[in-house]
DNA sequence: GTCGGTTATGTCAATGCCGACATAGACGCG
DNA sequence: CGCGTCTATGTCGGCATTGACATAACCGAC
Protein backbone atom coordinates (compact mmCIF):
# COMPACT_ATOMS: atom_id res chain seq x y z
CA UNK A 1 0.00 0.00 0.00
CA UNK A 2 1.26 3.45 -1.16
CA UNK A 3 4.38 2.15 -3.03
CA UNK A 4 4.13 4.98 -5.32
CA UNK A 5 3.45 7.88 -2.70
CA UNK A 6 6.66 7.56 -0.63
CA UNK A 7 9.67 7.84 -3.06
CA UNK A 8 7.67 10.58 -5.25
CA UNK A 9 9.69 12.94 -3.73
CA UNK A 10 7.13 15.35 -4.88
CA UNK A 11 5.69 16.24 -2.03
CA UNK A 12 5.47 19.80 -1.41
CA UNK A 13 2.52 21.92 -1.72
CA UNK A 14 4.04 24.09 -4.52
CA UNK A 15 6.42 23.21 -7.20
CA UNK A 16 10.13 24.96 -7.88
CA UNK A 17 9.23 27.81 -9.12
CA UNK A 18 6.96 28.51 -5.94
CA UNK A 19 10.05 27.95 -3.61
CA UNK A 20 11.89 30.40 -5.91
CA UNK A 21 9.11 32.80 -5.53
CA UNK A 22 9.02 32.20 -1.69
CA UNK A 23 12.98 32.61 -1.65
CA UNK A 24 12.56 36.47 -2.46
CA UNK A 25 9.56 36.87 -0.09
CA UNK A 26 11.87 35.47 2.90
CA UNK A 27 14.08 38.16 2.43
CA UNK A 28 11.88 41.20 2.04
CA UNK A 29 8.04 41.94 1.30
CA UNK A 30 6.99 42.59 -2.09
CA UNK A 31 4.77 42.99 -5.05
CA UNK A 32 4.24 40.49 -7.79
CA UNK A 33 5.40 42.84 -10.36
CA UNK A 34 8.55 43.38 -8.23
CA UNK A 35 9.06 39.48 -8.01
CA UNK A 36 8.79 39.57 -11.75
CA UNK A 37 11.44 42.08 -12.22
CA UNK A 38 13.75 39.96 -9.90
CA UNK A 39 12.76 36.91 -11.25
CA UNK A 40 14.73 38.53 -14.46
CA UNK A 41 17.92 39.45 -12.42
CA UNK A 42 19.31 38.00 -9.54
CA UNK A 43 17.16 34.62 -9.89
CA UNK A 44 17.06 35.00 -13.96
CA UNK A 45 20.73 33.10 -13.82
CA UNK A 46 19.53 30.12 -11.89
CA UNK A 47 15.74 30.02 -12.35
CA UNK A 48 12.83 32.21 -14.82
CA UNK A 49 9.30 32.69 -15.05
CA UNK A 50 6.82 35.48 -16.70
CA UNK A 51 4.24 37.40 -14.76
CA UNK A 52 1.64 35.29 -15.57
CA UNK A 53 3.30 32.28 -13.98
CA UNK A 54 4.23 34.24 -11.09
CA UNK A 55 0.54 35.51 -9.96
CA UNK A 56 -1.16 31.86 -10.27
CA UNK A 57 2.26 30.98 -7.99
CA UNK A 58 1.79 33.51 -5.59
CA UNK A 59 -1.96 32.55 -5.35
CA UNK A 60 -1.04 28.96 -4.41
CA UNK A 61 1.73 29.97 -1.78
CA UNK A 62 -1.24 32.18 0.05
CA UNK A 63 -3.77 29.12 0.09
CA UNK A 64 -0.93 26.91 1.26
CA UNK A 65 -0.09 29.53 4.47
CA UNK A 66 3.02 30.38 3.28
CA UNK A 67 2.88 33.76 2.13
CA UNK A 68 0.31 36.65 3.09
CA UNK A 69 -0.32 39.79 1.58
CA UNK A 70 -1.82 43.24 3.08
CA UNK A 71 -3.70 45.10 0.01
CA UNK A 72 -2.69 48.80 -0.84
CA UNK A 73 -3.77 51.55 -2.98
CA UNK A 74 -1.64 51.57 -6.64
CA UNK A 75 -2.02 52.38 -9.93
CA UNK A 76 -4.19 50.45 -12.57
CA UNK A 77 -7.63 48.08 -12.51
CA UNK A 78 -6.66 46.06 -9.27
CA UNK A 79 -4.90 47.04 -5.93
CA UNK A 80 -1.22 46.24 -5.28
CA UNK A 81 -0.58 43.38 -3.45
CA UNK A 82 2.51 43.38 -1.04
CA UNK A 83 3.43 39.46 -0.59
CA UNK A 84 5.84 39.06 2.85
CA UNK A 85 6.48 35.25 4.02
CA UNK A 86 5.33 33.85 6.88
CA UNK A 87 7.01 31.83 9.92
CA UNK A 88 5.16 28.66 8.13
CA UNK A 89 6.47 29.66 4.41
CA UNK A 90 10.41 30.15 6.05
CA UNK A 91 10.50 26.53 8.07
CA UNK A 92 8.84 25.19 4.54
CA UNK A 93 11.76 26.59 2.98
CA UNK A 94 14.31 26.23 4.80
CA UNK A 95 13.54 22.83 4.94
CA UNK A 96 13.16 22.46 1.18
CA UNK A 97 16.76 24.01 0.67
CA UNK A 98 18.37 21.34 2.07
CA UNK A 99 16.20 18.53 0.85
CA UNK A 100 17.52 15.95 -0.92
CA UNK A 101 18.01 16.88 -4.95
CA UNK A 102 16.34 15.13 -7.62
CA UNK A 103 18.33 14.11 -10.55
CA UNK A 104 18.51 17.09 -13.00
CA UNK A 105 16.86 17.34 -16.48
CA UNK A 106 19.23 18.97 -18.60
CA UNK A 107 18.05 21.57 -21.31
CA UNK A 108 21.07 22.27 -23.15
CA UNK A 109 20.07 23.62 -26.80
CA UNK A 110 23.47 24.45 -27.30
CA UNK A 111 25.00 21.19 -26.90
CA UNK A 112 22.00 20.03 -29.05
CA UNK A 113 22.74 22.28 -31.52
CA UNK A 114 26.64 20.95 -31.53
CA UNK A 115 25.62 17.13 -31.41
CA UNK A 116 23.78 18.04 -34.69
CA UNK A 117 26.20 20.21 -35.95
CA UNK A 118 28.41 17.53 -38.48
CA UNK A 119 25.46 18.08 -40.78
CA UNK A 120 25.28 22.04 -40.80
CA UNK A 121 27.35 24.50 -42.80
CA UNK A 122 30.56 25.06 -40.81
CA UNK A 123 30.90 28.11 -41.74
CA UNK A 124 27.41 28.86 -40.31
CA UNK A 125 28.23 26.95 -37.39
CA UNK A 126 30.93 29.35 -36.45
CA UNK A 127 29.05 31.96 -36.93
CA UNK A 128 26.55 30.66 -34.83
CA UNK A 129 29.05 29.82 -32.17
CA UNK A 130 31.07 33.35 -32.29
CA UNK A 131 27.29 34.80 -31.31
CA UNK A 132 27.14 32.79 -28.23
CA UNK A 133 30.47 33.07 -27.64
CA UNK A 134 30.05 37.46 -27.59
CA UNK A 135 27.09 36.74 -25.49
CA UNK A 136 28.70 34.74 -23.21
CA UNK A 137 31.87 37.01 -22.64
CA UNK A 138 29.26 39.81 -21.64
CA UNK A 139 27.59 37.74 -19.21
CA UNK A 140 30.96 36.88 -17.46
CA UNK A 141 32.34 40.76 -17.36
CA UNK A 142 29.13 41.55 -15.79
CA UNK A 143 29.58 38.82 -13.29
CA UNK A 144 33.12 39.69 -12.30
CA UNK A 145 31.55 43.55 -11.72
CA UNK A 146 29.50 42.04 -9.56
CA UNK A 147 32.54 39.85 -7.88
CA UNK A 148 34.76 42.81 -7.31
CA UNK A 149 31.60 44.95 -5.52
CA UNK A 150 31.07 42.32 -3.35
CA UNK A 151 35.28 41.50 -2.46
CA UNK A 152 35.06 45.52 -1.91
CA UNK A 153 33.24 45.17 0.87
CA UNK A 154 34.95 42.14 2.38
CA UNK A 155 35.05 38.47 1.01
CA UNK A 156 31.34 37.06 2.61
CA UNK A 157 32.23 34.26 5.29
CA UNK A 158 29.27 33.14 6.93
CA UNK A 159 27.24 31.05 5.09
CA UNK A 160 24.13 31.48 7.30
CA UNK A 161 23.88 35.45 5.51
CA UNK A 162 22.33 36.03 2.41
CA UNK A 163 25.19 37.90 1.60
CA UNK A 164 27.07 34.87 1.15
CA UNK A 165 24.82 33.05 -0.84
CA UNK A 166 24.53 35.67 -2.94
CA UNK A 167 28.76 36.22 -3.47
CA UNK A 168 28.45 31.69 -3.90
CA UNK A 169 25.94 32.11 -6.72
CA UNK A 170 28.23 34.61 -8.68
CA UNK A 171 31.45 32.70 -8.01
CA UNK A 172 28.97 29.82 -9.53
CA UNK A 173 28.27 31.89 -12.68
CA UNK A 174 31.51 33.04 -13.51
CA UNK A 175 32.87 29.12 -13.10
CA UNK A 176 30.67 27.95 -15.38
CA UNK A 177 30.84 31.02 -18.10
CA UNK A 178 34.36 30.32 -17.83
CA UNK A 179 34.46 26.85 -18.74
CA UNK A 180 32.13 27.28 -21.71
CA UNK A 181 34.11 30.20 -22.88
CA UNK A 182 37.22 27.65 -23.04
CA UNK A 183 35.31 25.07 -24.41
CA UNK A 184 33.28 27.55 -27.36
CA UNK A 185 36.61 28.89 -27.94
CA UNK A 186 38.53 25.20 -28.82
CA UNK A 187 35.34 24.43 -31.17
CA UNK A 188 35.29 27.52 -32.86
CA UNK A 189 39.20 26.93 -33.68
CA UNK A 190 37.91 23.42 -35.11
CA UNK A 191 36.21 24.99 -37.48
CA UNK A 192 39.05 27.34 -38.82
CA UNK A 193 39.00 27.73 -42.96
CA UNK B 1 1.44 43.40 -40.81
CA UNK B 2 3.40 40.32 -39.29
CA UNK B 3 4.72 42.38 -36.71
CA UNK B 4 5.33 40.06 -34.18
CA UNK B 5 5.56 36.95 -36.61
CA UNK B 6 9.30 37.64 -37.84
CA UNK B 7 10.83 38.09 -34.78
CA UNK B 8 9.32 35.61 -32.74
CA UNK B 9 12.17 32.67 -33.31
CA UNK B 10 9.89 30.15 -33.32
CA UNK B 11 9.11 29.52 -37.15
CA UNK B 12 9.82 25.76 -37.16
CA UNK B 13 7.08 23.66 -37.57
CA UNK B 14 8.67 21.19 -34.62
CA UNK B 15 9.79 22.36 -31.16
CA UNK B 16 13.43 21.53 -30.04
CA UNK B 17 12.51 18.17 -28.85
CA UNK B 18 11.79 17.68 -32.53
CA UNK B 19 15.41 18.29 -33.34
CA UNK B 20 16.68 16.61 -30.58
CA UNK B 21 14.61 12.86 -32.27
CA UNK B 22 15.32 14.01 -35.60
CA UNK B 23 19.24 14.60 -34.73
CA UNK B 24 18.99 10.60 -33.64
CA UNK B 25 17.08 9.68 -36.58
CA UNK B 26 19.36 11.43 -39.04
CA UNK B 27 22.20 9.11 -37.59
CA UNK B 28 20.01 5.45 -38.31
CA UNK B 29 16.80 4.16 -38.85
CA UNK B 30 15.30 4.24 -34.96
CA UNK B 31 12.24 2.64 -33.50
CA UNK B 32 10.51 4.72 -30.79
CA UNK B 33 11.56 2.83 -28.21
CA UNK B 34 15.24 2.83 -29.13
CA UNK B 35 14.67 6.73 -29.53
CA UNK B 36 13.25 6.76 -26.08
CA UNK B 37 16.66 4.61 -24.87
CA UNK B 38 19.23 7.63 -26.97
CA UNK B 39 17.04 9.70 -24.86
CA UNK B 40 18.75 9.00 -21.85
CA UNK B 41 21.96 8.27 -22.90
CA UNK B 42 23.78 9.73 -24.51
CA UNK B 43 20.80 12.17 -25.37
CA UNK B 44 20.79 12.40 -21.18
CA UNK B 45 23.80 14.42 -20.89
CA UNK B 46 21.80 17.92 -22.73
CA UNK B 47 18.01 16.82 -23.40
CA UNK B 48 15.36 14.42 -21.68
CA UNK B 49 11.73 13.25 -22.36
CA UNK B 50 9.65 10.19 -21.60
CA UNK B 51 8.16 7.87 -24.46
CA UNK B 52 4.91 9.50 -23.83
CA UNK B 53 6.78 12.84 -25.33
CA UNK B 54 8.37 11.05 -28.29
CA UNK B 55 5.49 8.94 -29.63
CA UNK B 56 3.42 12.39 -30.16
CA UNK B 57 6.89 14.17 -31.73
CA UNK B 58 7.81 11.34 -33.72
CA UNK B 59 3.96 11.71 -35.68
CA UNK B 60 4.44 15.68 -35.97
CA UNK B 61 7.82 14.58 -37.75
CA UNK B 62 6.30 12.89 -39.84
CA UNK B 63 3.73 15.08 -40.77
CA UNK B 64 5.86 17.63 -41.59
CA UNK B 65 7.75 15.20 -44.31
CA UNK B 66 10.61 15.37 -42.12
CA UNK B 67 10.71 11.57 -40.80
CA UNK B 68 8.83 8.41 -42.33
CA UNK B 69 8.44 5.16 -41.35
CA UNK B 70 8.20 1.59 -42.62
CA UNK B 71 6.19 -1.26 -40.42
CA UNK B 72 7.51 -4.13 -39.08
CA UNK B 73 5.94 -6.62 -36.61
CA UNK B 74 6.88 -6.39 -33.40
CA UNK B 75 5.75 -7.82 -29.81
CA UNK B 76 2.16 -6.44 -28.34
CA UNK B 77 -0.72 -5.05 -29.46
CA UNK B 78 0.81 -2.80 -32.15
CA UNK B 79 3.10 -3.17 -35.19
CA UNK B 80 6.52 -1.97 -34.56
CA UNK B 81 7.40 1.43 -36.81
CA UNK B 82 10.76 1.98 -37.71
CA UNK B 83 11.34 5.56 -38.28
CA UNK B 84 14.04 7.83 -40.65
CA UNK B 85 14.90 10.99 -41.69
CA UNK B 86 13.83 12.37 -45.46
CA UNK B 87 16.09 14.43 -47.03
CA UNK B 88 14.18 17.38 -46.17
CA UNK B 89 14.63 16.51 -42.75
CA UNK B 90 18.51 16.22 -42.94
CA UNK B 91 17.92 19.86 -44.52
CA UNK B 92 15.69 21.15 -41.85
CA UNK B 93 17.80 19.72 -39.06
CA UNK B 94 21.10 20.89 -40.84
CA UNK B 95 20.16 25.13 -41.05
CA UNK B 96 18.51 24.29 -37.52
CA UNK B 97 21.61 23.51 -36.32
CA UNK B 98 23.22 27.00 -37.41
CA UNK B 99 20.70 29.20 -36.82
CA UNK B 100 20.77 31.78 -33.91
CA UNK B 101 20.42 30.52 -30.54
CA UNK B 102 17.35 31.78 -28.36
CA UNK B 103 18.83 33.64 -24.85
CA UNK B 104 18.60 30.07 -22.66
CA UNK B 105 16.09 30.04 -20.32
CA UNK B 106 18.04 28.44 -16.86
CA UNK B 107 16.84 26.26 -14.97
CA UNK B 108 19.35 25.32 -12.31
CA UNK B 109 17.49 23.76 -8.53
CA UNK B 110 20.94 23.22 -7.39
CA UNK B 111 21.43 27.23 -7.73
CA UNK B 112 17.74 27.87 -5.87
CA UNK B 113 18.79 26.12 -3.42
CA UNK B 114 21.76 27.77 -2.39
CA UNK B 115 20.55 30.67 -2.81
CA UNK B 116 17.75 30.04 -0.29
CA UNK B 117 20.41 27.63 2.28
CA UNK B 118 21.08 30.70 4.75
CA UNK B 119 18.19 29.93 6.28
CA UNK B 120 18.41 26.05 6.52
CA UNK B 121 20.43 24.26 9.09
CA UNK B 122 24.50 24.12 7.54
CA UNK B 123 24.91 20.35 8.43
CA UNK B 124 21.78 19.49 6.42
CA UNK B 125 22.56 22.08 3.45
CA UNK B 126 26.32 19.99 3.80
CA UNK B 127 24.98 16.47 3.63
CA UNK B 128 22.76 17.48 0.47
CA UNK B 129 25.87 19.38 -1.33
CA UNK B 130 27.81 16.18 -0.60
CA UNK B 131 25.71 13.69 -2.31
CA UNK B 132 25.58 15.70 -5.31
CA UNK B 133 29.02 16.13 -5.01
CA UNK B 134 29.78 12.37 -5.25
CA UNK B 135 26.57 12.34 -8.00
CA UNK B 136 28.96 14.46 -10.08
CA UNK B 137 32.06 12.68 -9.22
CA UNK B 138 30.67 9.42 -10.70
CA UNK B 139 29.01 11.34 -13.63
CA UNK B 140 33.08 12.64 -14.28
CA UNK B 141 34.36 9.43 -14.03
CA UNK B 142 32.44 7.94 -16.44
CA UNK B 143 32.82 11.07 -19.04
CA UNK B 144 36.61 10.27 -18.57
CA UNK B 145 36.30 6.89 -19.66
CA UNK B 146 34.33 7.76 -22.85
CA UNK B 147 36.83 10.22 -23.59
CA UNK B 148 39.73 7.48 -23.09
CA UNK B 149 37.83 5.49 -25.86
CA UNK B 150 37.69 7.64 -28.37
CA UNK B 151 41.23 8.86 -27.73
CA UNK B 152 42.29 5.07 -28.16
CA UNK B 153 41.50 5.22 -31.41
CA UNK B 154 42.73 8.88 -32.16
CA UNK B 155 41.56 11.90 -31.42
CA UNK B 156 38.91 12.71 -33.53
CA UNK B 157 39.62 16.04 -35.78
CA UNK B 158 36.47 16.60 -38.71
CA UNK B 159 33.73 18.84 -37.38
CA UNK B 160 31.78 17.18 -40.07
CA UNK B 161 32.16 14.01 -38.29
CA UNK B 162 29.36 12.19 -36.05
CA UNK B 163 32.84 10.69 -34.25
CA UNK B 164 33.72 14.35 -33.97
CA UNK B 165 30.80 16.13 -32.37
CA UNK B 166 30.47 13.52 -29.66
CA UNK B 167 33.82 13.48 -28.77
CA UNK B 168 33.04 17.38 -28.72
CA UNK B 169 29.93 17.24 -26.22
CA UNK B 170 31.64 14.56 -23.91
CA UNK B 171 34.62 17.29 -23.39
CA UNK B 172 31.56 20.01 -22.19
CA UNK B 173 30.36 17.00 -19.91
CA UNK B 174 33.97 17.11 -18.37
CA UNK B 175 34.69 20.73 -18.46
CA UNK B 176 31.08 21.29 -16.98
CA UNK B 177 31.08 18.68 -14.01
CA UNK B 178 34.90 19.82 -13.07
CA UNK B 179 34.17 23.31 -12.17
CA UNK B 180 31.50 22.19 -10.77
CA UNK B 181 32.54 20.45 -8.71
CA UNK B 182 35.62 22.42 -8.04
CA UNK B 183 33.28 25.00 -6.59
CA UNK B 184 31.14 22.10 -4.20
CA UNK B 185 34.09 21.76 -2.68
CA UNK B 186 34.81 25.31 -1.78
CA UNK B 187 30.78 25.73 -0.72
CA UNK B 188 30.90 22.85 1.59
CA UNK B 189 34.01 23.91 2.74
CA UNK B 190 32.97 26.89 4.21
CA UNK B 191 30.10 24.73 5.95
CA UNK B 192 32.77 23.01 8.06
CA UNK B 193 32.18 22.58 11.94
C1' DG C 1 6.02 -23.72 -17.09
C1' DT C 2 5.98 -19.47 -15.11
C1' DC C 3 8.32 -15.42 -13.60
C1' DG C 4 10.63 -11.31 -14.62
C1' DG C 5 12.83 -8.32 -17.78
C1' DT C 6 13.05 -6.36 -22.36
C1' DT C 7 10.88 -4.82 -26.53
C1' DA C 8 7.14 -2.17 -28.26
C1' DT C 9 3.29 1.47 -28.89
C1' DG C 10 -0.16 3.86 -27.32
C1' DT C 11 -3.87 6.91 -24.34
C1' DC C 12 -5.23 9.99 -20.65
C1' DA C 13 -5.57 13.49 -17.05
C1' DA C 14 -3.22 16.82 -14.56
C1' DT C 15 -0.03 20.17 -14.30
C1' DG C 16 3.36 23.48 -15.99
C1' DC C 17 4.50 27.11 -18.87
C1' DC C 18 4.24 30.91 -22.32
C1' DG C 19 2.58 34.57 -25.26
C1' DA C 20 -1.08 37.51 -26.10
C1' DC C 21 -4.70 40.31 -24.58
C1' DA C 22 -6.87 43.61 -21.24
C1' DT C 23 -6.89 47.57 -18.14
C1' DA C 24 -5.30 51.83 -16.16
C1' DG C 25 -3.03 55.27 -13.11
C1' DA C 26 1.55 57.96 -12.44
C1' DC C 27 5.18 60.55 -14.22
C1' DG C 28 8.46 62.82 -17.16
C1' DC C 29 9.70 64.89 -21.56
C1' DG C 30 9.09 67.74 -25.34
C1' DC D 1 -1.32 68.05 -24.24
C1' DG D 2 -0.02 63.89 -25.87
C1' DC D 3 3.39 60.14 -26.14
C1' DG D 4 6.04 56.64 -24.12
C1' DT D 5 7.57 54.12 -20.13
C1' DC D 6 6.94 52.25 -15.73
C1' DT D 7 4.03 50.39 -12.19
C1' DA D 8 0.56 46.98 -11.39
C1' DT D 9 -2.64 42.79 -11.68
C1' DG D 10 -5.12 39.86 -14.00
C1' DT D 11 -7.30 36.23 -17.77
C1' DC D 12 -7.17 33.00 -21.55
C1' DG D 13 -5.94 29.54 -24.92
C1' DG D 14 -2.64 26.53 -26.46
C1' DC D 15 1.22 23.80 -26.22
C1' DA D 16 4.69 21.06 -23.39
C1' DT D 17 5.59 17.79 -19.98
C1' DT D 18 4.90 14.10 -16.71
C1' DG D 19 3.22 9.96 -14.52
C1' DA D 20 -0.03 6.47 -14.61
C1' DC D 21 -2.50 3.11 -17.01
C1' DA D 22 -3.04 -0.38 -20.77
C1' DT D 23 -1.62 -4.20 -23.68
C1' DA D 24 1.17 -8.01 -25.23
C1' DA D 25 4.79 -10.81 -27.54
C1' DC D 26 9.52 -12.66 -26.87
C1' DC D 27 13.27 -14.71 -24.25
C1' DG D 28 16.20 -16.55 -20.76
C1' DA D 29 16.57 -18.52 -16.22
C1' DC D 30 15.12 -21.52 -12.71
Amino acid sequence: MARSDERAGRMWRVNTLGFAILGLLARRPLSGYRVAQLMREPIGFFWNAGHAQIHGTLRKLVEAGWAEYRTEPGPGPHDKKLYSATAAGRAALAEWAASPLPTPQPHDELLLRVYNGWLADPAAMREMLTAELERREASLAHYLTVRAEFEADGTPEDPTTQRFVDYATVLNGIGSERYVLDWLRWLIGTLRD
